[in-house]
This record gives structure tokens, C-alpha cells and sequence, in this order.
RNA sequence: GGAGGUUUAGCUCAGUUGGGAGAGCGUCUGCCUUACAAGCAGAGGGUCGGGGGUUCGAGCCCCUCAACCUCCACCA
């Protein structure tokens, strides 16, 4: 323990060192069972990068839940991992493979994952560096990866379970192609942006009389996989052709011309081209139809076979070549601008191709149902803030089935195999008996399938651990708005089919991070601020500071340097302002009882400052709205604490009465030691530097401050009159631009049963070189405070014209006070339907706004 | 085509159940007052996007219009 602190606040010195000796004496890890259990699970980042200001700002939001359960008394599980991120990090092995002129396909499979597990090692360990720079207090010895043993067999088990109830099942369809990665993708894997493409319109020749139709697409180069032009059957341009035949123009095929009502008379030509193996819609025709489907492409983009002349070309240098082909053959009857939604992969930002294709599926419609039946029943998750709710519930209502295989290497291995040579499928944990004669699937399952057990995976299951029956279903998630689909929802379902539970009670979400102008932070726009620079600059404090008391719940969060900077200030007033504490405390200082100490008014006021503070603080904190409890604790400590305690408190530790002395000493390190402890989820490091130096033990583990009860209400409307006095003595002196060196004289006119006493008077002195005399003779000014008024020599000011004017604007806003008041009072439906608190608010006001009135009125009179 | 969000001081944003508009930064004035000049003291600054309604009373509730943003959706 030391007893001083720097001179300077400085961040670097105040964050070395400590996150260590928290992880080494176990603070972190939970497990005491004499305490109630409190759990969260870190959204495990990918192991594909650092982590960026968004992660920082959601595990931020977290730590500050963890640290304040922690010191509220729960045996506080934030559990810690990182998610193996299938395609994400097989792009990136394979771009590092690439960069030594490897292809994963040189190495093999094997090979291939040796790679990817070298790679998350090694970023794991970035990863966790970057933890303890932003001070998270993540329990690492349950540290767990999707990828690890235990989780797989959760996978393992939770596949199996689905396919024998019959809920996951192998088909061929339209699903989403991703032809850089060449993998499947989910629904949501894709994200739709508006392109501006062409719509083009050819002219397809009917075999049958000779006459050309207009048939119209988007994407020409699908020509190749055609299997018939569809009409409406109540169209009367077409209705002369039913059954008859037309011409490919891409590949002079012989299509027929089929009815379907499905087709929209009114757009485009009202004749379409039916593509069914590269276009959902078009394949639900040729179900219906039973049509053939062609697939025109190879998994890599480019045309295959079909495509004849164009085999082997990219599929838009086709679609360009293709275009001109026909153009050239004069059956391009138009090609105009079009602005349409265009499907990319998120992962590798390239246009999805639908693409038909055998895989695997979960069928959701009836996991989704059990979700909703208990989000509406008896077990819902409660989310925060309440909106969400419904995005949530929208998205289960209106859920397809989701396509889990992915055709890569690095991931859960399907556990599905196939018999060589009959047709048989083993779906089970373990592998066939026999296994020379059968080959296991080749994909693996999508990264979200492995996340969405992570609540209750992590914890043991589906061993009915220790950990498991303790901490599950976990307590609060955080995560931001944007994953609520990809994670949150598929948590949801999981949890509930295999937990009958849901996977955590309350859902706290919070909003993007933008950059200064409001964009979206992103690699393309280079507009990233990378966390570990704000922390170097400004220490993880400053930084954790900034990014949870500047947005309302849910809402996105501007990134502000000037901000990030408001938060050290504040900071350095906390170092400060702990600094003149401890120098006034000396060097054996024992605290007393401060139900036992002679308190001053002053002292009671602060503390009941404090113990509203911390009741607002708290209610905040439990209702996750962190900017109001920061916004709480800012306003206490800079205005209450700093401005005003510290400053009337001076008078006290200069006292020659040891008691005062002794009581004030007292009030200023109990309340320091208060503040320190509300501030330490927010900014753990400088709080438990200062704290160290005030006492034994470690804040981290200490517990979350009490209310101290003394009440006594004359004592707090002494120093609230006390506290008016100064500062309308202050602005007086500014208005008469009286230097602050120079003295004054007043005299007070108080209500009955109010006073100053001689302390305060000390105080007055002080403070605002003010001295209290009995009368003054001549003219003067006079001054409304909080229970009375004061009067100052004429004569010791200058300007009698400022006087006049302030007096008459300051009446001028007493009038209107009046007015409003009395309209009030005087509106007879008011006085009815209004509560009574109300109406006895309104007529006190409007009592002391005349008093006041008369007497500014009065005095300018006299000045006049 | 649906759904949600935003619109409040020069800038960035708060405003809990309806009951006299707030913060940070910036601006202006005065201060090196022995914790802090990254500070202290004081001041100025807003027809709460427009319009209508409910109410004794609306930044807040309802309707409507406008602008911006986001999510969802298979229109060839």
C-alpha cells in the first residue's frame, strides 16, 4: 500500500501491471459457492484478426456488468472463448498460403488444418492481449473454442439428435453459391445492396408461326441453363402460342412455352425465362412443372460445358460477350438501366450465384414455433432494450430452413457417412464399425450451428456438469443489433429444443460504432480507429469510459476523439481530486464510525449526496443503462464532490477543533472510497490504483458501497443556503467585475429559523472573501438566495445602470413566472384534474416567486 | 414492397411513468485561488423537423407530412 500518488495522472503507469496480478490471484475465476451464481458468456470473437472498436465496446459493456455483479456479492462466471469462424479463416490460411505460392488443394486436407490451428494460435494469443489491455475480467480457466473437443461433441450430439428426429435432412435446391470461397451460404450469410445492372430484352423467334416475343433478364448469361419461356395463361398477347415452341437465342435451343399464373402479366414483356438451377422461383416452377434443370455454371464461376463457345469464361465476361453475340444477330430488342437488389456473400463480398446444389438443412419451422410459443408463455427472454423483442419474433415467425453444410476444410465435419457401395447412410456420433467401406461426408457445418450451442456447450454439455447445473442458463447476454439473426436467435432455438430453457434471461443490445462522420467503421473505407491506438493514447479507462456513457441503450455510437479526451479530463479530476485526499489524510489515519462522528452540515450534506448518487447509480446499473449511471457518477463527482465538498471541506481540515478535523477527514475518505468503487466497472485500472493506496485488499473483490444514514434536514438546507450565498456572490462579483481578491461585505436577511454559523462564515471568508457585518448604511443592493436574501453596499460596487438593468430583467422573468403560475392556478380544470402535490407545488412557487417580486421590485424602486 | 430507427443548443448526443428544456465539446468574460490551467468562477446560446389532435397541461401520447439511416423481402 502506497500512501501518495502521482503528481501527474498517468495512464501508462496507472494500467502496467495490474491486469496480471487480478489474473493471477484468481479473482476472475468463479466457483466460490457461497455465492449466489451470475453468469456470461463472451460472444467468442473470430480467430481471424484483432479485435476492433466494436468488440471492444460490447465486451466493454460486460466487464462492467461482471465487475459490478462481482462486487455485489454474486459468484460472478464471465467465461471466456473464441469462435473458429469457418470461412472467415480459411480465407485468411488461404491467403497466407497464397502470399508462399500454396494452394490449400497442394497441401490437403490434413495438411491444411495443421496450418489453420497454427494460425489460431497464434491470434488467439493477439486476441487475448487485447482482453487484458481493456482490462476485461474474463474467467480463462474455462476459456473454450468451437473447434475443441468438448464442443464438437456438442455438435456432434445436436446434429445426430436433429437428423433422427427428423429435423435435419440432405436435398438438392436453390441455395445460395459463393464462388470465390466456393461454398454454400445461409440466407443470412447474404447481403442484398442495390446495383445498377442493365435489363435486357431479347427477341426469341416462335417456331411454330415465324413472329418474335420479348422475353427479358437480368443475368443473360443463364440463357445457357433456359428449359422453357413461361407466359401467363390469361394474357391475351401470348394466348395465340400456348404449346407452341421459341428459339434460344443464346444457344438456338428449342424451347417450349409453358402457363403459369404465377408469371406477372404487367411486368416486363409478360413472357420469362425459366432458369431452374440458377433462380429460386424458376426452380419452384419446374417443380411444379417437372422440368428438367440445367446447371450452366462450374462452382468457381465460370460457364461450364453448356455454355459452348463461352465454356470456361467468367460468368459476367459471358454475360457481356454473350450480349454482344446476340446483339450481333440482331435479336437484342433493348437494353436499358436497371436498379436491383443484388445478392453478395458477406464473407468474401463477391455476387452469390443461386446455384442448385445438394446440402444439408435444419428445418426450422418447428424449432422456431417452440421459441415463440415460450417467448409468449412462460419462459421469454427478456430483451433490452424492449423493441428488439420484436425483430426477434418477426424473424422466427417468417424463418426458412437453413442450410448448414459449407464446403470447406476448416470446421465441424459432418458426421454423416456413406457406404461405398449400397446405398446407406450411418448418421451417428461414431464412425462405422466397418469404416473401409464407407467415406464420411465431405463438407463441414456452417460456424453459426457450433455458436448457437455456445451458452450451455461451453458449460459442459451434454455432460450434466458441475458448471452446467451451476451457471446455466446464463444470466444476460451482450451483443450488438446486427447478429441478433446469425446468433442470438439461433441460440434461442437451440437452447430450447435441447435445454428446454432458454440459453440466457435477459438480452442486452446494443448498436453499431461509427466513425466521426457516422459511417459504418470498415476495411474498404480505411476509416477503422483500432482500440489498442485509444488505449496507448488515452489509456483503456478513458477509453471504456467514453464508449458506455455515450449513447442510449440500443442506439449506434459515434466515435469522438474529443469525447475519448472528456473522458480522461474526467479522469484526471477523479486522480486529482483522490490526490488532495490522500494528502490530507495522515499517514496512520484510521476511519471511524461515521454513525459515531460529530458530523458538520456540511459532511451530511455530501453524504446524502452520495447516497442518492449511489441509489441512482445502482437502479441504473441494474437496468443495464450504463450512460445514466456514468452520466450519474460524473455529475456527483465533478459538481458535488469536487466543487463543492472538497471545497467547503478545506475549512474543516484546517479547523482547530481535532473532532471537526477528524469527521472531515473522515466524510472525505468514506465517500472517496464510495465513489471509487460505483467507478470501478467503468474504469477498473485507475480506480484500483487510487483505491490501493486508501486500503487493504483489492477493489476488484471488495463490495459495492452502502448508503450511510444520517439524516438530519436542517443541516442540508444550511449548506443548500450556504451553497446559494456563494454563488450569487460569485456572479455578482463577475456581473460587477469585482476582483475576486478584492473584499465584500454583505449583510443577510434570512427567514425565520435559518442561519449561517460562524464555521460557515470561516467558510464565506474563504471561498469568496466575503464578511458577514450587521448593517450597512446608504444605499444597497440587494440579492434573493435560497431562504432569504443579502444586501451589499451601493458605494463598494460601481455602476448603478448594470444594477438597474439586471433588476429589471430579473423581474421581468419573475413576471412571467407569476403569470404562468397564476394561469395555472387561476384555470378552474386545472385545480380539478391536476393531484393535489401538484397544485401545493404550484401555489408554493408562486408564493416565493411574489416574495421575491416585491422585493426586486422594491429595491429598484429605490435605485431609481 | 414490408418493418424499425433518427430529427432537441454551433457540433455530438441525453431527456425514465406527460407537470417549469439538459450534458460534453466549442464560444464569450474574469482568474496561475496551496488537488487539478487537460483547471477554477461566471455568462450567452434551443419556435424540441412541419402540421393537426387528445389533455387543465405535450420534447414525451395519437394522426399526418417531410428528410436521413438501418434491417427484412424471390419480382424475371
Amino acid at each position: 500500500m502506497k500512501k501518495t500518488l502521482d503528481t501527474k495522472y498517468n495512464h501508462h503507469d496507472v494500467e502496467s501491471g495490474v491486469y496480471d496480478r487480478w489474473v493471477e490471484a484468481g479473482y476472475f475465476t468463479a466457483g466460490d459457492k457461497s455465492k449466489p451464481p451470475f453468469t456470461i458468456v463472451i460472444p467468442p470473437p473470430n480467430v481471424t484478426g484483432k479485435l476492433h472498436l466494436g468488440h471492444a465496446w460490447d465486451t466493454t459493456l460486460q466487464d462492467i456488468i461482471s465487475r459490478f455483479k462481482r462486487l455485489q456479492g454474486y459468484d460472478m462466471l464471465w467465461l471466456s472463448g473464441m469462435d473458429h469462424a469457418g470461412i472467415a479463416t480459411q480465407a485468411k490460411v488461404d491467403a497466407r498460403l497464397r502470399e508462399q505460392g500454396i494452394s490449400r488443394y497442394d497441401l490437403g486436407r490434413e495438411k491444411f488444418l495443421e496450418k489453420a490451428w497454427e494460425w489460431k494460435e497464434e491470434y488467439a494469443g493477439f486476441i487475448r492481449q487485447q482482453w487484458a489491455k481493456l482490462g476485461l475480467s474474463l474467467d480463462y480457466s474455462r476459456e473454450r473454442f468451437t473447434l475443441d473437443d468438448g464442443l464438437s461433441e456438442a455438435v456432434k450430439k445436436v446434429f445426430v439428435q436433429l437428423y433422427n428426429e427428423g429435423l435435419i435432412y440432405q436435398g438438392k435446391r436453390i441455395i445460395n453459391w459463393d464462388p470465390l470461397a466456393q461454398t454454400a451460404l445461409s440466407n443470412i450469410e447474404v447481403i442484398h445492396k442495390e446495383v445498377e445492372g442493365s435489363f435486357y430484352t431479347f427477341r426469341y423467334k416462335v417456331v411454330e408461326t415465324g413472329e418474335f416475343i420479348s422475353v427479358s433478364t437480368t443475368r443473360p448469361e443463364t440463357m445457357f441453363g433456359d428449359v422453357c419461356v413461361v407466359v401467363h395463361p390469361e394474357d391475351e398477347k401470348y394466348k395465340h402460342i400456348h404449346g407452341m415452341h421459341v428459339e434460344n437465342p443464346a444457344n438456338h435451343e428449342i424451347l417450349p412455352i409453358l402457363v403459369d399464373d404465377y408469371i406477372d402479366i404487367e411486368f416486363g414483356t409478360g413472357a420469362m425465362k425459366c432458369t431452374p438451377a440458377h433462380d429460386p422461383n424458376d426452380y419452384a416452377l419446374a417443380i411444379k412443372h417437372q422440368l428438367e434443370m440445367i446447371v450452366c455454371m462450374n462452382p468457381d464461376g465460370t460457364m461450364n460445358e453448356r455454355a459452348g463457345e463461352f465454356e470456361g469464361m467468367d460468368r459476367f465476361d459471358c454475360r457481356k460477350a454473350l450480349t454482344k453475340r446476340i446483339s450481333e444477330e440482331g435479336n437484342t430488342v433493348k437494353i436499358e438501366t436497371h436498379i436491383h437488389q443484388v445478392g453478395h456473400s458477406e464473407r468474401t463480398d463477391v455476387i452469390v450465384e443461386p446455384y442448385l446444389s445438394k446440402q444439408w438443412f435444419v428445418k426450422m419451422k418447428p424449432l422456431a414455433q417452440d421459441v415463440l410459443d415460450a417467448q409468449r408463455g412462460e419462459d421469454p427472454i427478456r430483451f433490452i432494450p424492449p423493441r428488439f423483442e420484436n425483430v426477434f419474433e418477426r424473424w422466427m415467425e417468417n424463418i426458412e430452413d437453413w442450410c448448414i453444410s459449407r464446403q470447406l476444410w476448416w470446421g465441424h465435419r459432418i458426421p454423416v457417412w456413406y457406404h461405398n457401395t449400397e446405398d446407406k447412410i450411418h448418421c451417428d456420433m461414431n464412425p462405422p464399425q466397418d469404416i473401409e467401406n464407407w467415406h464420411q461426408d465431405e463438407d463441414v457445418l456452417d460456424t453459426w450451428f457450433s455458436s448457437a450451442l455456445w451458452p450451455f456447450s461451453t458449460l459442459g454439455w451434454p455432460q450434466e456438469t458441475e458448471d452446467f447445473q451451476r451457471y446455466y442458463p446464463t444470466s444476460v447476454l451482450v451483443t450488438g443489433y446486427d447478429i441478433i439473426f446469425f446468433w442470438a436467435a439461433r441460440m434461442a432455438f437451440q437452447a430450447r429444443h435441447f435445454t428446454k430453457s432458454v440459453p440466457f434471461n435477459d438480452l442486452v443490445i446494443h448498436g453499431l460504432i461509427r466513425d466521426s462522420e457516422g459511417r459504418k467503421m470498415s476495411k474498404s473505407l480505411g476509416n477503422g480507429v483500432d482500440p489498442m491506438d485509444v488505449i496507448d493514447q488515452y489509456g483503456a479507462d478513458a477509453l471504456r469510459f467514453f464508449l458506455c456513457t455515450n449513447s442510449a441503450p440500443g442506439q449506434d455510437l459515434r466515435y469522438s476523439q474529443e469525447k475519448v479526451e472528456a473522458s480522461w479530463n474526467f479522469i484526471n479530476k477523479i486522480w486529482n481530486a483522490s490526490r488532495f485526499v490522500l494528502m490530507n489524510l495522515p499517514e496512520d489515519f484510521q476511519s471511524e464510525d461515521l454513525g459515531a462522528c460529530d458530523l458538520s452540515p456540511i459532511d451530511l450534506w455530501i453524504l446524502q449526496r452520495f447516497n442518492a448518487t449511489l441509489g441512482d447509480v445502482s437502479a441504473a446499473m441494474e437496468k443495464y443503462d450504463f450512460a445514466l449511471a456514468g452520466n450519474h457518477l460524473y455529475a456527483f463527482v465533478w459538481d458535488d464532490f469536487c466543487s463543492w465538498y472538497i471545497e467547503l471541506a478545506k475549512s474543516g481540515l484546517n479547523s482547530s477543533d481535532p473532532g471537526i478535523v477528524q469527521a472531515t477527514r473522515t466524510t472525505l475518505k468514506t465517500v472517496l472510497i464510495g465513489i471509487l468503487k460505483m467507478l470501478h466497472p467503468f474504469m477498473p485500472f485507475v480506480s484500483e490504483a487510487i483505491y490501493e493506496a486508501l486500503e487493504e485488499g483489492a477493489l476488484c473483490v471488495a463490495s459495492w458501497p452502502v448508503a450511510i444514514e444520517r439524516q438530519d434536514a436542517t443541516a442540508l438546507e444550511q449548506v443548500e443556503l450556504l451553497i446559494s450565498l456563494i454563488g450569487e456572490i460569485r456572479t455578482l462579483r463577475t456581473e460587477y467585475n469585482l476582483k475576486p481578491a478584492s473584499p465584500l461585505n454583505i449583510v443577510l436577511n434570512l427567514e425565520d429559523g435559518k442561519t449561517v454559523d460562524l464555521f460557515q462564515q470561516l467558510i464565506l471568508e474563504k471561498m469568496v472573501k466575503t464578511t458577514l457585518i450587521q448593517e450597512i448604511e446608504g444605499e444597497t443592493l440587494l440579492r434573493p438566495i435560497r431562504g432569504g436574501s443579502f444586501s451589499v453596499k451601493m458605494s463598494e460596487l460601481v455602476d448603478l445602470d448594470v444594477e438597474i438593468k439586471r433588476l429589471e430583467s430579473e423581474l421581468a422573468k419573475l413576471d412571467n413566472e407569476i403569470l404562468r403560475c397564476e394561469g395555472m392556478l387561476a384555470n378552474e380544470r386545472f385545480v380539478l384534474k391536476a393531484p393535489a402535490q401538484k397544485i401545493e407545488e404550484e401555489r408554493q412557487k408562486l408564493a416565493e416567486y411574489r416574495r421575491q417580486h416585491e422585493m426586486t421590485a422594491q429595491k429598484l424602486q429605490t435605485l431609481r
